[in-house]
DNA sequence: TCTGGGGTCCTAGGACCC
DNA sequence: TCTGGGGTCCTAGGACCC
């Protein structure tokens, strides 16, 4: 059996945790740059805010419901996600983590009854321990566990907790629920199933093997199994290490001048780079893209990205840094107004397969001095702060960094506001 | 004025090999 | 007149997820 944890409105409940004000208050979180809203409290969700809407365009509805607003405070969400998960493990030791605020839970031994017991369990000791109220939904599969838990988010008199496996009526319930309510079928795999008359997932269990592999990819066709509780998505305990890597923003202002748009490259190389040595990884390759502003349709348009091979695999800041910017070269143009830049890693291996180019001077000692002195700087960050220590190519003003103008306190990992909060 | 960021997997088609 | 068959690897782009 399978359980899927569910956060309810995650960031919401984390600002609400240290913030006991919000409670039955619409509360709406933005993204990065205060741009859209990326999480609605049920209260704010029956105001009609739609998930995704540009803040400017909500002003009305803000200011007339009294909605509290916030930029997104990912060291506090991180953190409590942590926590979250942590406390999971007391309840089963095979879990997956799934997103910042989702797991997947296996259990093997337990009977059906006992079973749901238990979830309403976890889901009062999490709201107890660290205050997150959650939603639970289980099942023979990942996919039957995922739609078990949309249905006890969307009724009440579950209670926050949903076993799939004690329903009466399977093929009535199938017969109510459409295609689009199912993890993995998005807009386009909707209107395939729809045009050839599959609206609900009865259709979908009853439609056929070959055309669904045809027109939904091997992925439709096991979907189709997992429903009718075949198991075709495994357990993933064991994190992988990423296969890419990106950081990219957009800008709190336009960005003309080339200066600026290497010093924010020179920044997102950095983060890119720190998440690289974090899983002991080294990139063969590097990315670089640089847009305009999509949304003003009436002002010059460009985009483009260069990707380069780096001759030696590195996580070196330095180096990639160095890549960075002679990929920024190749693409930029002057007199256009830029809103968003970002770099990827693209090839990443493990750093013990690091290969030496034959035509490169460098030798295994310098990449372990280089790898040295990378690991002490992380280690200062890490006690100190962000950027403790930086390259002086990150730039020392910043003018064209996000914005987050209503951005709560890390009350959890920033010392100082820790003890503001306790005061 | 103002519109997010970070991932994964799959497939088709091209290049290349014998 | 008539131009094979089978395989691998790589990449770009699409679709999906949170």
């Amino acid at each position: 059996m399978f359980a899927l944890v569910d956060c309810n409105n995650f960031y919401v409940s984390c600002e609400r945790i240290f913030n006991p004000k919000l409670k039955n208050k619409p509360v709406i979180i933005l993204s990065n740059n205060d741009g859209c809203v990326v999480a609605l409290s049920n209260e704010a969700k029956q105001l009609n805010i739609p998930f995704g809407s540009p803040f400017f365009k909500i002003q009305d509805i803000i200011k007339k419901h009294n909605v509290f607003v916030f930029s997104s405070n990912y060291e506090l969400y991180s953190d409590i996600s942590f926590r979250v998960m942590n406390a999971l493990l007391n309840f089963s030791p095979d879990i997956e983590i799934y997103s910042i605020d989702e797991a997947f839970l296996s259990f093997k031994k337990f009977k059906q009854n006992s079973l749901t017991q238990y979830c309403f369990e976890i889901k009062n000791k999490i709201k107890k321990w660290i205050g997150v109220p959650i939603s639970i939904g289980i099942g023979k599969t990942k996919t039957l566990a995922k739609l078990s838990c949309e249905i006890a988010k969307k009724n009440p008199d579950y209670k926050g907790v949903f076993n799939i496996n004690e329903c009466e009526n399977i093929e009535k319930l199938f017969k109510e629920i459409k295609v689009e309510e199912i993890w993995g079928i998005g807009q386009k795999q909707k209107d395939k199933l729809n045009k050839r008359n599959i609206y609900t997932i009865f259709d979908y269990i009853n439609s056929d093997d070959n055309w669904l592999k045809i027109n939904l990819t091997i992925i439709g066709l096991k979907i189709k199994y997992e429903l009718k509780g075949d198991i075709c998505f495994e357990l993933n305990e064991i994190p992988q290490p990423k296969k890419s890597i990106v950081s990219s923003r957009s800008f709190g202002k336009d960005v003309s001048n080339f200066f600026e748009l290497k010093e924010a490259i020179s920044n997102y190389t950095t983060i890119a780079a720190e998440k690289l040595r974090a899983q002991n990884s080294v990139t063969k390759n590097i990315s670089v893209f640089i847009a305009t502003n999509r949304f003003k349709k009436d002002e010059p348009q460009y985009a483009n990205i260069y990707t380069t091979k780096l001759p030696i695999a590195t996580a070196n800041t330095g180096t990639l840094i160095k890549y960075a910017i002679i990929c920024l070269e190749k693409i930029f143009k002057p007199d256009y107004k830029y809103k968003k830049a970002g770099v990827m890693f693209t090839e990443i291996i493990s750093k013990e397969k690091i290969e030496l180019n034959l035509f490169e001077e460098k030798n295994f000692n310098d990449i372990l001095k280089e790898e040295k002195l990378m690991n002490v700087i992380d280690k200062i960050n890490e006690k100190y702060g962000n950027n403790t220590i930086k390259y002086l190519a990150l730039g020392l003003n910043n003018l064209w960094k996000m914005q987050r103008n209503q951005l709560s306190k890390r009350y959890t990992t920033n010392w100082n506001e820790i003890l503001e909060i306790n005061c």
